[in-house]
DNA sequence: TACTAAATAT
DNA sequence: GATATTTAGT
């Protein structure tokens, strides 16, 4: 595994404790074991250092009771951002912090005083690290390491949760294919065992290839082509060409092609279900979410389940970043604009309410999408119980950021990555640094999405049952409990892959007792640091927010650009719709209509958007 | 050769 | 059951 010989001598950690003989000791001991440390006594330092020096540590040993930040904290974001094994140390060792680390994705947690025994040995996260890693990229060929890895995936379960391990398991059983081949070649088998079994030891040529999953990352790219070739001309080849993904073949993209037209087709067919809502494109869905979680009680993908509903419609987005800082809110509606949607339909665009819907709402989805576009909708932020909120500022392009808080609760667990792309982070959101509309004014359009979170009116997540109903089906009773958020915290949790199916059960029982954790996104069950970082950076009138704390990965895709309009996360706003109702049922006669009209705009409004953004602008399309 | 639907596999 | 690969027909 490319270990050095003598490793782990001169393994690199960073030490991080804000008690300087705490800090001391520890070094001591670390370099007693010959291991190359550096130390700092502020979790924030230990985070810029491991940003600016990437890759140039091996592992992190960080308290967790900070100051400056939470040790919790920097554990997640060093697991974001960095994805290099932290241990935590705390002087107390109870079962519940120790859970709580174990959860937050420490691969090991040490009780002071540290003896140097312990220390000895921590050098084989970062072994397991690397082979998980490695295993990550992983071919058949490579069967043997993957099936290690999953050993060892295995092993850590607690640490990993689903999201590495399925994966590495995956990879394993990828390794252990010596299967049941189809009924042919199944005969075949049985007559020339013995030569099938050289064969595969020969010519690896023949075994068969590594099953890709289409991540976000690669989906995305696939959904461009698509795009930019239009609907009707994308073809395997030329997708593939475009793409421009090493390894990828055609055959993958004639595969995913299939599912993906089986997945408009659907829509087609279900208007009042999946079109109405969106595409049912599962990834699609996702992009769109990214930055706020979704509560999917569905395992893995919300698509999976269901796919238009999902979160991408149902929730409000947020703005997310990185990518589209400069892009406004009129560049994705244009596309749709040109397509003439008429005026109901860009209204129902131009509000993205969050809606909640009772479980038993099946039928009507949308009911309750109070629209007010264009200045219509007068900024009434904070006034009253529907406060105005801008919201989708656009669906961003990036899965960024996640707040495990949701599924921290009642340790449930969400998927530390997707696919080393999604990632969990914070979004408190400060309900009064939510209205932004007058940004969104430049854009042309208003995209402002009713909520009545504003002000000191919370959120009632209680009786209504909050997440899609449609998704909730059989499997997610996602009911939002009762629970004032103050601050408009999206939370979105965003589950994936069926790796997560197995213990979604458990998560969504717990979810929908948490819904209002959002407050207790922080470990230390405050508001988190991270809030008060908003706080304090983050002045409302300049509506925007040093994210560089909060999402880490836009920090890291963009250096350059601390800030980013929030405008969207105020927009993601769950609203519990069943309370107004009749309110919404004022607003609109026919939302069914309206959506499927859009739906029918859709795919033509594709074609028009060029690149990524216009594959955001489907999105918005899809997702109201 | 490339596309797609259907069959298989995981 | 969902997703990906492979096969087979065009």
């Amino acid at each position: 595994m490319g270990v050095e010989d003598r490793f782990p001598v001169g393994m690199r950690v960073l030490a991080v404790d804000d008690d300087e003989t705490c800090l001391s000791v520890l070094e001591n001991l670390l370099r007693k074991c010959q291991y190359n440390v550096t130390t700092t006594n502020q979790a924030i330092k230990a985070l810029d250092m491991l940003r600016k020096n990437r890759n140039k540590f091996d592992l992190v040993i960080s308290d967790v009771n900070m100051p400056d930040m939470d040790g919790f904290k920097l554990l997640e974001l060093v697991e974001l951002e960095m994805d290099l094994p932290v241990i935590m140390l705390s002087g107390y060792g109870d079962k519940e912090r120790v859970m709580r680390g174990v959860i937050h994705g420490a691969c090991d947690y040490l009780t002071k005083p540290v003896r140097i025994e312990e220390l000895q040995n921590i050098w084989q996260h970062v072994v397991r690290r690397r082979i998980d890693s490695k295993d990550k990229n992983k071919t058949a060929s490579e069967g043997k390491a993957c099936s290690m890895a999953g050993k060892l995936a295995n092993e850590e379960k607690a640490c990993y949760m689903a999201g590495e391990c399925s994966q590495a398991m995956a990879s394993k059983s990828n390794a252990d294919q010596n299967i049941k081949l189809g009924q042919k070649r199944k005969e075949q088998s049985e007559d020339e065992e013995e030569e099938e079994y050289d064969q595969e030891n020969e010519e690896p040529s023949n075994q068969k290839k590594p099953r890709l999953v289409w991540d976000a990352e690669l989906h995305r790219k696939f959904l461009a082509a698509i795009n930019h070739l239009g609907i009707d001309k994308a073809f395997p080849k030329r997708i593939l060409d475009l793409m421009n993904v090493e390894g990828l073949t055609r055959e993958n993209i004639a595969s995913h092609l299939q599912k993906y037209r089986l997945g408009l087709k659907k829509s087609t067919q279900q208007p009042s279900m999946v079109a109405t809502l969106g595409n049912s494109d599962p990834y699609q869905q996702m992009d769109s979410i990214e930055g706020f979680r979704t509560l999917s009680g569905s395992g893995g993908m919300i698509s999976t389940t269901l796919p238009s509903y999902a979160s991408g419609g149902l929730f409000c987005r947020l703005n997310s970043p990185s990518g589209l800082r400069g892009i406004n809110s009129s560049l994705l509606v244009q596309p749709v604009h040109s397509q003439n949607i008429d005026s109901r339909s860009i209204k129902t665009l131009g509000n993205m309410q969050l809606s909640m819907f009772s479980a038993n709402q099946t039928s009507s989805l949308l009911q309750g999408i109070p629209t007010s576009i264009d200045g219509n909708s007068p900024p009434t932020h904070n006034s009253g119980a529907f406060g105005n909120h801008s919201s989708l500022g656009a669906a961003s392009v990036k899965t960024q950021s996640f707040d495990p808080g949701i599924c921290e609760l009642g340790y449930n667990r969400c998927n530390k990555s997707w696919q080393g792309t999604t990632q969990i982070s914070k979004f408190p959101a400060n309900t009064s640094a939510v209205s932004n509309n007058d940004q969104l004014a430049q854009n042309n359009l208003n995209f402002s999405s009713s909520t009545f979170c504003s002000g000191n009116s919370p959120v009632d997540f209680s009786s209504t049952s909050v997440v899609a109903p449609p998704l909730e089906d059989a499997r997610g009773k996602l009911r939002c409990q009762e629970g004032l958020l103050e601050n408009i915290l999206l939370t979105s949790c965003y589950t994936q892959h069926q790796s997560w199916e197995a213990d979604n059960r458990g998560c969504n029982k717990e979810m929908s007792q948490t819904f209002n954790t959002i407050k207790s996104v922080s470990p230390n069950g405050d508001t988190s640091s991270l809030g008060h970082s908003l706080d304090q950076n983050n002045t409302v009138s300049s509506k925007r927010i040093d994210v560089s704390l909060v999402n880490p990965s836009v920090t890291q895709s963009s250096e350059d650009e601390k800030f980013y309009s929030m405008e969207s996360i105020d927009g993601c706003i769950l609203q519990s719709m069943e309370s107004q109702e009749d309110l919404m049922q004022n607003t609109f006669e026919s939302l069914d209509d309206i959506m499927s009209e859009i739906t029918k705009q859709e795919q033509n409004a594709i074609m028009l958007m060029d690149g990524e953004m216009e594959f955001d602008a489907y999105h918005v399309g899809s997702c109201i």
